[in-house]
DNA sequence: TTAAGACATACGCTTAAACGTATATGCAAA
DNA sequence: TTTGCATATACGTTTAAGCGTATGTCTTAA
């Protein structure tokens, strides 16, 4: 997609869309299923490097799909479902599309893994934990 | 998106939503809402050159959004509904959002303009008439 | 078989997306 | 206030998308 400013009158479809080609960001949303979560957990599941997964998040803040919410030192993510409906719609259809889709699935169980775990990776201890983990 | 070859076993989202990312496929497929469209009018109503639009257009076919039938000199694309049953659903409802926008309006009135001129464009003059022009 | 037209692709260029690494920011405990 | 940690952004590089122009391919008509 070439750069272009986001009107605020009209929504920008090209924008919209870029922000859901990319696996790493489909992953990402397809983990805010059910509920919020913390950075460190995108970090942990993804398995990369942190400022790659913050870069995608702030990818899918800018296009207007994901809310953030700071909470001390943590930040949280969410699905936004945006004001236009065309777009909300196609949005909670691809939700619906990842949950059937394998890896996707196996992403899930491994947030709920690492969220649930008695004793949770070193990376992560003491990060909050999601009230849910899995649909 | 990073190149990655389209598997033949899973849908690839990238590639889908790569296609739907940039203005001027969205346009071609607004053109092709009712019936198949001849390349030539594809150039007229964008109103570019025309390797632009055969790229575009070859895009759309890698990602699997379209089909091309060739007719002699003539080749039209129609819309391709995808097996994938979620992609499919994505596809319908981005139907409906491009017909409720002014601009994509405005090119499916042009593009019934240029079809049904008693005396078309030069560019295009003997080009075969799509059926229907508009929904 | 040549010529002309419609369409597809090759080529070189510009721009931006995505990456890893380094660093800045902002909060919290000591 | 200093230290440590979670997160965000800056920076430089690599890769590929998108563009205009040039050229190739295929078909039809002369």
């Amino acid at each position: 997609m070439r750069s272009e400013k986001n009107n605020e009158k009209s929504f920008n479809m090209e924008l919209f869309f870029a922000a859901l080609a990319d696996n790493t960001r489909l992953r990402l949303l397809n983990l805010m299923q059910d509920t919020e979560v913390c950075v460190c957990y995108f970090v942990e599941v993804i398995g990369t490097n942190q400022p790659k997964i913050s870069r995608h998040l702030a990818y899918l803040r800018k296009a207007g799909i994901v809310a953030a919410r700071r909470d001390g030192i943590w930040a949280h993510y969410r699905i936004m479902m945006p004001k236009n409906e065309h777009a909300a719609r196609v949005l909670r259809d691809i939700q619906e599309w990842l949950k059937t889709d394998k890896v996707m699935q196996k992403d899930r169980i491994q947030l709920a893994k690492v969220c649930c775990a008695p004793q949770p990776p070193v990376s992560i201890q003491g990060a909050p934990r999601p009230q849910i983990a899995m649909g």
